[in-house]
DNA sequence: CCGATGTTTGGAACCGATTTCAGTTGCGTT
DNA sequence: AACGCAACTGAAATCGGTTCCAAACATCGG
C-alpha cells in the first residue's frame, strides 16, 4: 500500500527528498538518458516513496501538450461509435493519452460549438462520421491536428471504410437473389459515408439494369427507421438497404407490425454490423466494418502528427468492407 | 468571420491593445463587478477582437481546477451507459464542464488505474456502476469529489435506483402470471445493483412461498447471456430473470435457437429497458430506470460537492423503477 | 599533470493565467 | 478646498512544471 498524501506533492519536494534540483527532477524523470545513472536512481526512489504524479495542467502550460485527444461523434449510443471509442481509447492509452468524448446529437451546430470550445484542451481531434461542412470547422482546427473517421476531406489524414465496394456487395446479394426493385434508406447528407454507400449501390444496380429509389430517413436512429418503413412500403420495392443497422432495426420492427414478413415479401439490408442486428428476428444482413482497427489507426495517425512523424504511405486509410449474409434477405417475390 | 489568430492570444496581449494591466483583463472577464463598466468594456472589446479564449492549462494551474468531470463506466457500449453519458454531458456542458470518459471494460483492476492515474486531471468523478471495491478506489479518491451512480457507498453522494423494488415488481408480475420456479440470472458480484435486484426477488419470492435458482453470468454481456442460457433450461424454471437486457438479449437468442419458444414455453425478463429490448421478437418486457435523471442529478451533485455547497436533502437520491410489460412475458405453463 | 572536451547539474526565466497587496483614483463630506 | 473612504487598478508573486544557460564536474589525450 503506498501511502497517498493529503497535499499535492511536487517536483520540489521530490527534489529536496532526492538532494537534487527541481531541474533534476524533471529530466529524471521525462528523459532517463540526460542524468547520470545514480542521480536517476535516487530521484525515481525519492518520486516513488512520496507518491509523486506530475501535476497535468503545469506539465500542460509550459509544453503546449495537454496529452488529450477529443473524439467526437454525432451519438454515442449508436453501437458503431461506441465501438470505436473503445478502439481508440484502448490505443490511445497505450500513447499515455486520454479520450476526451464529445456527443454532437447528430446536430452541425453543436458540433461546430463543441469543437470550438475544445480545441484549445485537446491535442487534437478525431473527428468521427462529421455532419458539419468542413469549412465550418476549419477556422478552430487551424491550431489543432485532426484526423477525420468516415468522412474522406480534402488534405486532412484520414480513415474510412470502402462503403462503395461494401454497397456493391449487398446489390449483387439481393440481385442474385433476384430482386430489380431496391429502395435505399439514406443518412444525414452530411455523410459522407452516406453518399458513398448511394453511390455504389446506384452504380450496381444501373449496371444491372435493375431500380433503386432513394428516401431520406428523418435521422439515423431507430425512430427514423420506423418513420421511413411506410413510404418504403409506399413503393414497389421488393428489397429495402438502409444507410445503418440502427434504421434497419427501425424499419425491421415497423414492416414486423405491418404483417410485411421479412424476408418473405421484403429484404432487408443494413450497414455497420452492430452486435445487435445478430440478435434480431430475423436476424440482420448488414455489411462489416473494421471498427475496432478504424479507431487504432485513426489514434496511430494523429499521434504520428502530433509527434511530426511522416507515413510512408500517407495517413490515409480505406478499409475493406464485407457482407455478413443473415437470415433478412431472402429470394425476390415478383409482387408484395 | 472572426479572424482566427495562427498564434495563440494571451492575456497580454488583450491587456495591451484595451490599455489595462493582465490583471484587470482577468478581473473584467472573470469577475465583471469587479471593475469599471468602462473598463469592462474595452477589456471585452479588445477580447473579441483578438478572438481570445483563456489557456486551460493555465487557469488549471492557478486555480487548482480543471473544469473537466471523470465518467467511468463498465461498458460504454452498453446502451444504458451511453445514455447516461448524454445526460451527464448535457448538463456538465451547461455547467461549463467536459467529461473525460473512461470505459474500464468491465475490468475492476483497469477501473483502479484509470481512476488513478486520471485523478489529478478532473475535479471529481462520477463513478457510474463501480466494479472495484471501494477500498481500491478510496486512496485515489482523497483529493478527489465523487458521486456514485447505481452504487450505494457509505457517506458518498450517490444516485441510484429503486432495484429492489424494481425486482418486486418483476416477481409479483410474474407471480400473478402463475410462474412458481423462477430463475435469476445475475450481473457481476460487486454490482450493487445487482444485489439489490436478487435481494428484492428473493423476499417476493420467498413472500409468495415460490422459488428462485440463481446463476452467475460470465459477463454482464450478449454472450454471457448466451452462455448461461443452456444453465437455465438444464432447471425446471418457467420464468427467468436477467440481470440486465443484454444478457437477457443473449439468452433470448438462445432460447429461440434451441426452439423454447417465448414466452409460451419460458418467461423472460430484463432490466434496464435499453431501446433495443423493444425491437427484439418479442419484444422484452423489462423494468425502467431514469437514465437521464440519473445523468443528470449526478452532475448536480458533483457540481455541488464541487462548489462547497450543501444540499437540503443531503446529496443521496433513489429514483423509482417501473416495470414495463411487453410480449416476453406470458402465463405459466406447468412444465416445459 | 594539464588543458581540452564532453557530461551533469543547478539557477533562473518562462509558460498564461489568478490573486494579494499596496497604491491610485474618484467621490461625497464638511 | 481639503479630507476620508471606498472603489478600482497595476506590480509582483504564485501555481508546478520545462528548458536555456552557464557553472561544475568528470574524462581523456598528450
Amino acid at each position: 500500500m503506498t501511502d497517498e498524501p493529503v497535499v499535492t506533492v511536487t517536483i520540489k519536494d521530490v527534489a529536496r527528498l532526492a538532494g537534487v534540483s527541481p531541474a533534476s527532477v524533471s529530466r529524471a524523470l521525462a528523459d532517463p538518458g540526460q542524468v547520470r545513472p545514480g542521480t536517476r536512481e535516487r530521484v525515481h526512489r525519492a518520486a516513488a516513496a512520496l507518491g509523486y504524479h506530475p501535476n497535468q495542467a503545469a506539465h500542460a502550460l509550459t509544453t503546449g501538450r495537454t496529452r488529450m485527444i477529443g473524439l467526437v461523434v454525432p451519438d454515442i449510443t449508436n453501437p458503431i461509435f461506441s465501438t470505436i471509442f473503445q478502439a481508440v481509447q484502448g490505443r490511445a492509452r497505450e500513447g499515455g493519452y486520454s479520450v476526451l468524448l464529445v456527443d454532437t446529437g447528430e446536430d452541425p451546430a453543436t458540433e461546430v460549438d463543441l469543437v470550438r470550445t475544445l480545441a484549445r484542451q485537446v491535442d487534437g481531434f478525431l473527428l468521427c462520421s462529421p455532419r458539419a461542412a468542413q469549412e465550418y470547422l476549419d477556422p478552430f482546427l487551424r491550431a489543432t491536428a485532426v484526423v477525420t473517421i468516415n468522412h474522406r476531406g480534402r488534405r486532412v489524414p484520414c480513415v474510412t471504410s470502402d462503403n462503395a465496394d461494401g454497397a456493391r456487395q449487398v446489390a449483387e446479394h439481393l440481385l442474385a437473389l433476384g430482386h430489380r426493385r431496391l429502395a435505399y434508406v439514406a443518412g444525414p447528407a452530411a455523410s459522407s459515408d452516406n453518399r458513398e454507400r448511394l453511390r455504389g449501390l446506384r452504380a450496381a444496380v444501373a449496371a444491372a439494369g435493375a431500380e433503386l429509389t432513394d428516401f431520406t430517413a428523418v435521422s439515423p436512429t431507430y425512430d427514423g427507421g420506423t418513420a421511413a418503413a411506410d413510404l418504403v412500403l409506399a413503393t414497389s420495392a421488393t428489397a429495402v438497404i438502409a444507410f445503418n443497422d440502427v434504421i434497419a432495426l427501425g424499419l425491421l420492427n415497423r414492416f414486423t407490425a405491418r404483417g410485411i414478413g421479412v424476408p418473405q415479401q421484403i429484404s432487408l439490408v443494413g450497414f455497420d454490423d452492430i452486435p445487435f442486428a445478430a440478435m434480431t428476428n430475423p436476424p440482420l444482413t448488414s455489411v462489416a466494418i473494421a471498427k475496432q482497427q478504424i479507431g487504432r489507426t485513426a489514434v496511430d495517425f494523429l499521434l504520428d502528427l502530433l509527434d511530426g512523424r511522416q507515413r510512408p504511405g500517407g495517413s490515409r486509410l480505406m478499409l475493406p468492407t464485407h457482407l455478413i449474409v443473415r437470415g433478412s434477405t431472402g429470394p425476390s417475390v415478383l409482387t408484395r
